[in-house]
This record gives structure tokens, C-alpha cells and sequence, in this order.
DNA sequence: CTCCTGTTTAGACGTTTTTCGAAGTAGTAC
DNA sequence: GTACTACTTCGAAAAACGTCTAAACAGGAG
């Protein structure tokens, strides 16, 4: 599931959004537009080993394991992240080429994106 | 007005961001993840001059002039971008350094933040 | 099997957001 | 001055959101 289209759109200030896009991108962003979820995001994408267990994440906040859960699930409903049960714990990692899309989405347009050493490998699937 | 940190943050996987961090690029990232705001964001950045007048965006949408108003307030607020009055009109700019902030956080990490020449001044708080 | 721990789902509740219509402010033209 | 246009602010209604508790599900241990 999670059907996210890798690489829509040209930089925020190359052209104007088409109202599709725009709609497509706001659900990442929204997922993103959170500071727990940002926390979790982070958390997960620097974790040792690219992935980290819900419980490592649910210390870590003042909210209940309930409220965690609820918003791993929308970061995985926005195609940001993946997890995975193995044994008792379920494990949640990246998915880069999401969040590659939203830093491509802002990347600046005074170089062009030939300049950037390898910013992106991500070819359309 | 509009006071806002221009550079804060490594990216989203190298640490794990702050409290602090997070909610202030939840701010930023708030202001951008609605597809109306979005589309009003590629426009302005996107239209010839730099700049945008309030009337020219208000037609692009089935929306009246106080929603796309607000919508306007929202981004000015979180820092993206910036309006003046001359003469009957009201044009908005964006602020690339805000946007170029927001491509900071989702940029991939194979390059330290040390080689990005001189991104910013502003050291965080 | 039962019990315990880790995680998700369901339902409820208060807060925030999006949108509108109506009214207000800023500026030009007459 | 009044009249008209461009834009913003105000106040309200509906929808979406973040959080909780309670209950369900998944798996390991006894």
C-alpha cells in the first residue's frame, strides 16, 4: 500500500504547482507539519542500523504509547516510513526517496541542481 | 516582524532533532503543508520579477479574497515570504532563505554541513 | 492453556484549522 | 468631500487534528 509517487515536482519556485501535485505534496507535508512526528522522523532516520523499535520511540516523549502509534501510522500513510514486526517489536525505518522528494521540492534554484554533487539519485520508478 | 531563525538544523536523519528544533520547523512546515498555501507559494516564487501580486493569486482559486488572505498571513507569518503595499496593490515576495531552510532539512546527507559555503550567520539560541 | 509485554485500533473530547460573509482600512479617481 | 477598487480583519460554522482511555491484537514465557 502507501502508493507515493517518488518524483513529482520541480523545485517550489521553478513553476507553479498544479493543483494535483500541490494536493499530492500538502499530504507529506501535513505528515511532516507536526513536531512529534518531525521528532519521530528524525529519530528514526539517525537511528543505528537506519530503523528504530516503537518502544525506543515512546520513551522518548511525554505521550502515551496510544498517541506514538497514532502518529507512526500517519507518516506511514504519507509513504515516509516503513515498519516492519519482527518477534515482539515492530521496527520502522526511512523511506529516503520520499523525503528526497520534499528536499528537492525546496532546494534553491540559484545553482542549478547539476552543481549539487550527487543530490539526488532518484529517477521516476 | 516575522522573526525567525534562518538556519538551525542539520538534516532530519543526521541527530535527532530537538524539542525546540522541532517545533519551530513544525511552525514553517505547518504554513506550507496545505495544498492552498502551497500552490500560492510556487506563484509568488515562480512569477516573473519575483513577485507576486495578491490579485493575480486570488483568481487562480475558487476561493473568495478573505481565505486567500488568510492563507497569506499564515505564510508571512512562518517567515516565507513577504508583502508590500505600493499603491493600490499588494505584492509578496518570497523569502528564499526560509525555503532554502526547509531543503536543508530534507536534503540527503552525503555531504557534511561543512562544505555548504556560507549558508548562514545566525547561530540557534 | 493463561499471563504478560508491546503495539494498534476504536471512540470520545477539546483545540485548531479552513472557509465564509460582513465590515473595516488603504488608496485612486472624480 | 463621495465613490469605487484592492485587500485585510472580524466573527462564526464545519471539518480536521492531537490526545486520551479502554479494548483488541500479536507474540513470547511459564
Amino acid at each position: 500500500m502507501t502508493a507515493v509517487t517518488i518524483q513529482c515536482c520541480a523545485p517550489i519556485a521553478r513553476e507553479p504547482l498544479s493543483e494535483t501535485d500541490a494536493a499530492e505534496l500538502a499530504v507529506m507535508l501535513k505528515a511532516v507539519a507536526d513536531p512529534v512526528r518531525l521528532r519521530l522522523l528524525s529519530m528514526i532516520g539517525s537511528h543505528a542500523g537506519g530503523e528504530a523499535c516503537v518502544c525506543d520511540l515512546t520513551d522518548a516523549f511525554d505521550l502515551t504509547a496510544p498517541t506514538i502509534s497514532h502518529h507512526l501510522k500517519v507518516l506511514r500513510t504519507a509513504g515516509l516510513i516503513d515498519g516492519e514486526r519482527r518477534g515482539t517489536w515492530v521496527y520502522y525505518r526511512i523511506i529516503p526517496e520520499a523525503v528526497n522528494k520534499l528536499g528537492a521540492l525546496f532546494a534553491p534554484l540559484t545553482e542549478p541542481a547539476s552543481s549539487r554533487p550527487g543530490e539526488l539519485e532518484l529517477t521516476p520508478a
